[in-house]
DNA sequence: GTCGCTGCTGGTAGCGCTGTCAACGTTCCT
DNA sequence: AGGAACGTTGACAGCGCTACCAGCAGCGAC
């Protein structure tokens, strides 16, 4: 003995253990797996802990167990809405569990984020959450050595690496412009800024849809690097304006941008959606409450966030899912900034869903 | 010996010690406390650490020390862009540091934030991060027996726990009806949402304002607990407008809400500014963006993070500031929205401070 | 009655690191 | 020259918990 109540009175598990009359062992069992102890020293136990207050020092209980109990979150910003509701989503379905969250912002550099997997798998994490499917090779062979289950969000692909929630922004983007050409658009500028590769899978998907009706001109397409803006969005519209004054529609690659081409409308004093259509992408909150009203590409960035940590926490305990891959998919929120004559009552009419939509799998491993 | 090498093939501190001929502590203290050691060993410690790769076992160390590189963060909103601009200073001033940081939502609930707060004090982080001044009697209490450094954020008041940064809010709302006075505006309405204390404070620096002015009248103030959003600036603004159509401005408690309001007066074709002035509260970026450009009450959100972070690290590292209460004032952005006649040419005329802007200590411990 | 088998419990031995303190060599002072 | 003072180093003993394996009942099967 000679060790019992050390300094700072912490209560140890073994305080709780001699306390319930148990050995400190089973006194671990009942936090880890009570179904093993029996009803009445699980009973003792419990009622000891309480008693004392006792909380478990994860620190010990990593150290011995060689795992940690923290899950790693991979994500390009912290200020991009987008981003936020996702967050929302990882902590939601987190709570609750034994997990804790551990936020990491790569800053949209996969080099960034390279040397940060390499942190997060350093402390042996239990799961890893990591942004869309563009990592570097060097990323990509340390996720695979991981031995933990790792969920890759935002988008699908091929090639999972483990699992993956998202949807196609190649399709989405296909399915808005799909939606203008339904209006009768067809100089559609395309409107982008940060152009990560989520971006430009949007702009894959815009382009194609407009090569396949004829309709592709580079020079509709305006974007930059730099990060994304409302001001921004005014800006690129007036370039794009300039260059090319006979357009009749924009997909802009977020709502901020949309928002910002609404305004810039307004100061133009352009008709929107009579001289021209506006569409956004992830259907942000002020979309809907805008004047006129905002047609964007609602994406489940909420659903995708709580998802995603829901599956990983399954799989961290052995029951990985049936499919590896889900597509969250999106849907074309049709709004009066792209409606070109008037149509049923609904604002809200016309909602595009793809084929198989819960759980449409686009690639298996 | 007997062990080395263990499982897994991890290299531990042992190993790095054997390859530079030093002992395990004199390896621990590189890593430590590098100038604690002749320049000789440094040199070969550190190229032994980089030989093998050798990354610390967090767990061991936590365990060892007694305590954690871990600064716990409470927040009451992960979706509300002002806790995101909060949190990006946070992040990038902790970078680069020891230190981790360690997220929790509150969801604006002090019971929830009290719980959370037991959680985090059981693991001993080096530092907490809490919002507000409004914790519960049993938070504080637990606050003030904590052993590391506190920081309170997003505001400042009497009695810190320990640190705090921030501004006034009530100031700031009273800074804001004094520029709508300035302008001739003098049935000023107040429209607020979900009206957590720091909301509240603004609400009451809007009513000292007006009844100072002799101008307060309660059914000028449209509030709901309802979270805020774009669509409900719109419906409260309407509710005011339908109890009081002769009002000639409305202080927003947020921007979402301002430009609502600006959506919703764009419904009604009323002008702004020459029939309602608006002006909002935190200056995000699509404030400046819009049409006619927005009035706002700019709030140094980045710097209250980063800065925070910072100061918290000194403190840990025991560097406590000389002033553990910091001001970070807040600015007038006057904008068209406000404007009653045509003013000087820069957008941005009459920026409005605290007396002493940067380091104005209202209350010492 | 013996042999497994299962279910529960406990002992032992670390997990990888750091706090403490003693020991050492060197320098500087008297 | 002797000793104090300093800077640098290492031995030892855990930090609080869990993995591993052994032990011990209680039970049914043969």
């Amino acid at each position: 003995m000679g060790r019992k109540r050390t300094k700072s009175g912490k209560i140890r598990l073994a305080e709780v253990a001699e306390l319930a009359g148990v050995s400190p062992i089973t006194a671990s069992r009942f936090f880890r797996n009570p179904e093993a102890l029996s009803v009445a020293k699980r009973t003792r136990v419990e009622s000891a802990a309480r008693e004392l207050g006792y909380v478990p020092n994860l620190a010990a209980r990593a150290l011995a167990s060689q795992r940690t109990e923290v899950i790693g979150v991979l994500i390009p910003s912290l200020t991009n809405n987008v981003f936020s509701d996702v967050l929302r989503g990882i902590y939601d379905a987190s709570e609750g569990s034994r997990y804790s969250i551990q936020l990491s912002n790569t800053r949209y550099s996969i080099l960034q984020e390279e040397k940060l997997l390499r942190l997060f798998l350093a402390q042996k994490p239990a799961g890893l959450i990591v942004t869309g499917i563009d990592q570097t090779t060097e990323s990509r062979a340390m996720l695979e050595a991981a031995e933990c289950p790792i969920m890759q969000i935002m988008e699908i692909g091929p090639n999972p690496v483990d699992m993956m929630i998202g949807f196609s922004h190649y399709d989405a983007a296909r399915a808005a412009i799909a939606h203008l050409f339904d209006q009768g658009r067809h100089r559609v500028g395309f409107v982008g800024a940060r152009m990560d590769p989520r971006v430009q899978r949007r702009l894959d998907g815009y382009g194609a849809a407009m090569k396949d009706a004829g309709l592709f001109d580079q020079r509709l397409i305006v974007t930059t690097a730099t990060p994304t803006s409302v001001t921004l969005g005014g800006a690129l519209f007036a370039d794009l304006l300039a260059r090319e004054p006979d357009i009749d529609a924009v997909f802009c690659a977020n709502d901020d941008l949309a928002l910002g081409v609404l305004f810039e409308c307004r100061r133009r004093d352009i008709a929107i959606p009579d001289q021209i259509a506006i569409v956004g992408f992830n259907d942000l909150e002020f979309m809907a409450a805008s004047v006129p009203t905002l047609t964007s590409v609602r994406t489940n960035r909420y659903e995708m966030g709580s998802t995603a940590a829901a599956m990983l926490i399954e799989a961290i305990e052995g029951k990985r899912p049936e499919r590896p891959v889900l597509d969250l998919g999106f849907t074309v929120i049709e709004r009066q900034s792209s409606q070109t004559q008037r149509q049923a009552a609904s604002p809200r009419a016309g909602e595009w869903m793809p084929a198989a939509q819960n759980d449409s799998v686009t690639n298996e491993p």
